[in-house]
DNA sequence: TGCTATTAGTTCGCGCCACGAACTAAACCA
DNA sequence: TGGTTTAGTTCGTGGCGCGAACTAATAGCA
């Protein structure tokens, strides 16, 4: 239950009634294709005629298609429906500190083209990068029009300003990046958080979406970030800052971080504290690279398998923490940890279990890199304004 | 941006619009009473035409009554609208480990009958103390005819069994308190964790709920309770049991709590930590109670006051962690504590702002005691059934 | 080959509802 | 007393969902 907010409401007009059956429409078709007009119907409670009033609009609207017959026992044959994927086209770009990863994307959440930069130190540099190849890419495929820009980056924006505001891994600080963006591409750029990316992009392309009405996306990189998904909303603030849950204490009197604090999260359960774990306290001539770590580990070098045990155990620690607290259905590690599961998980899950509440009942879950969600998430953020649920009151 | 639950919807009729605007225009009468039609036409943004039909509804149903005429510097008088606060009465109860309140209230949330009542260690012997009190509560004042019970108390209830499902400070396991109280009264009742009822009292009675999209309500009694409200909407989890940030490890290895886990914050925070920082490692012969404790401090004693001032830094230690992960707008701390807020205030706020993000910008309130922010939580409980935003797609 | 049962999809009149223009009511002021 | 201004009502119009009736298409069967 949700009290109406007195400052920022919406009222119902006589149209109203057909934005909300529509939008319920769009998304059965998205989520049952192929499927008959008396199927959506059926699944829908409305009536067949008010149905098939709907689908006309958004057939003419290109939204939707018409394919070929189905088939049933008895009766006419149903007309099949389905989502037209080449509706629009969706940019998206993920930013992270050494790499920039970006692809153009159709409905579906397929990729139909992609490329990588490396990220400039600094950002109005990064930017001149970065336009050309999105000019490119806008006009790669010229049957998908081009409906906006989604980026994701390790840190965070401020809701009203759309600056940067926190990104303690990525040296830009107080930074706009959207309108230069839109200036230069004359589309929309809507920025997010990573980790809410990855929950975006689970919300909306994952599988166990429908059940997860609170969900918490967990992006184990450089650092730490954590994506909120409760009441099946992401929870942002109304700063933008909610969500950072890598930057709690866990060690009192532990390392400072270069957030201002002492003994994040991060500092504990990143990939750079698996590094720092493997080299020790000496560094060593060659630092070696997280993945390298893991390469190790998986042929049985033995301390890097205890410098991931014990990220792991932090991790776990870290978990425990969130799920007494949120008590998430879902939490979705993101990262390349996720490569030596069978190693850790079951670590952080033994460490979840010996210190939080048995009543939580939370599935810890690794997401298959190869879905890339970073990169997902920035489709779903320009998908969700034609998908999402319709503001009304 | 919300999802739409394709598993749980609500498709919108012809009579969706005239919900959706009538909610409004009542919830607009609550807020800003007495108001005239042609303001609510205006702060609406509806049609006057619209908005006389639906306020002829809400006078006929008797939500709304018609009062004095107003006064314009020109033109014709308007004649104000109330919201009928006399249309139907609730019964709140607020169970503590100690002590049971429990009273009958009207649509302003204004008590008019209240009594208290000890709570019985044996849940069945405390149902058949209560029901009479309820029942000579029903009846008290004829012109309110009761809608509801809502009751609050220091536990978690499970959603789908309504069943008591974690409750270390009320020693009742697994208990069914809402059939019985339903089946002796006739009426419905709604049972929420006490911090949830101090959230909900806060959105829907406090002065401050407009601006707060996201707050935390802390509890700090036997224990520590949290209600999570983030996107203004209560966060319960799938099971109930989201909020328990009083169980989250604050003391690597500490003491051991009655929920099994280990250095649970409530240990370090609550009220019954002080009384343990007071009295220290030997038991004496007669333990001071919190409040003894507040009296001593109060009046200069020293080891009262370290007391509390120990019990403040952790409570700045576990905000801190809320402030970082969550970024409300308000956290509210409600106990007897907030009595010597002169004291205590101010360590709680360094505390908290050593060890969390400058970005987030969180004020931390103390409320009023005498508002029986708990109590007032049930009648919202209930309230919020009749003015809470309908639920559409 | 035509008849029947069954299912898909369309047509159309009805009632609900918000809109907005026109109208009435009631006040103040010169 | 008549002009001006604001409050509130009346009524015709159009959007929309409902549901009954209708058309379309298919399989089974005699």
């Amino acid at each position: 239950m949700r009290k109406i907010d007195l400052t920022n409401f919406q009222v119902a007009t006589s149209e109203t009634a057909r934005h909300i059956n529509r939008r319920i429409v769009l998304n059965l078709i998205r989520s049952h294709q192929p499927i008959s007009r008396a199927d959506l119907a059926r699944h829908s409670g409305l009536q067949r005629s008010t149905v098939s009033v709907i689908t006309e609009q958004l057939i003419t609207e290109r939204w939707v298609t018409e394919g070929a017959n189905g088939h049933v026992p008895r009766g006419r044959r149903p007309r099949f429906l389905h989502l037209n994927k080449e509706r629009v086209g969706i940019i998206g770009v993920n930013i992270r500190p050494a790499m920039t990863t970006l692809a153009l994307a159709n409905l579906d959440g397929h990729f139909v083209a992609q490329e990588s930069l490396p990220t400039a130190k600094d950002p109005a540099q990064f930017i001149e990068d970065l336009i050309p190849r999105l000019q490119n890419l806008k006009k790669m495929r010229p049957e998908l029009t081009c409906e906006g820009i989604g980026v994701s980056l390790p840190g965070r924006v401020d809701l009203t300003s759309q600056r940067l505001v926190f990104a303690p891994n990525l040296d830009w600080q107080d930074f706009d990046l959207k309108s230069p963006l839109e200036e230069a591409t004359g589309l929309p750029v809507e920025l997010e958080n990573a980790a809410n990316a990855c929950a975006l992009a689970e919300i909306w392309f994952g599988r166990r979406s429908e059940s997860a009405q609170d969900m918490v996306a967990l992006t184990v990189a450089e650092g730490i970030g954590t994506g909120l998904v409760l009441n099946h909303q992401l929870v942002r603030g109304s700063t933008g800052v909610a969500g950072e849950f890598g930057h709690t204490t866990i060690v009192e009197n532990g390392l400072e971080c270069r957030c201002g604090n002492k003994g994040c999260w991060e500092l504990y359960a990143s990939n750079s504290a698996a590094i720092r774990y493997y080299t020790g306290s000496k560094p060593t001539p060659q630092t070696p690279s997280f993945d390298d770590i893991l390469r190790l580990a998986s042929q049985g070098d033995l301390k890097a398998v205890e410098a991931l045990n014990k990220m792991a155990h932090y991790l776990g620690v870290g978990i425990a923490m969130l799920v007494t607290g949120l008590a998430p259905d879902i939490i979705l590690v993101i990262g390349e940890i996720t490569r030596l599961w069978s190693q850790v998980g079951p670590i952080i899950t033994r460490t979840v279990a010996e210190r939080s509440l048995t009543h939580a009942n939370t599935r810890i879950v690794p997401t298959d890199p190869v879905s890339h969600p970073r990169l997902l998430g920035t489709i779903a953020l320009v998908l969700q304004q034609h998908f999402g649920a319709p503001s009304v009151a």
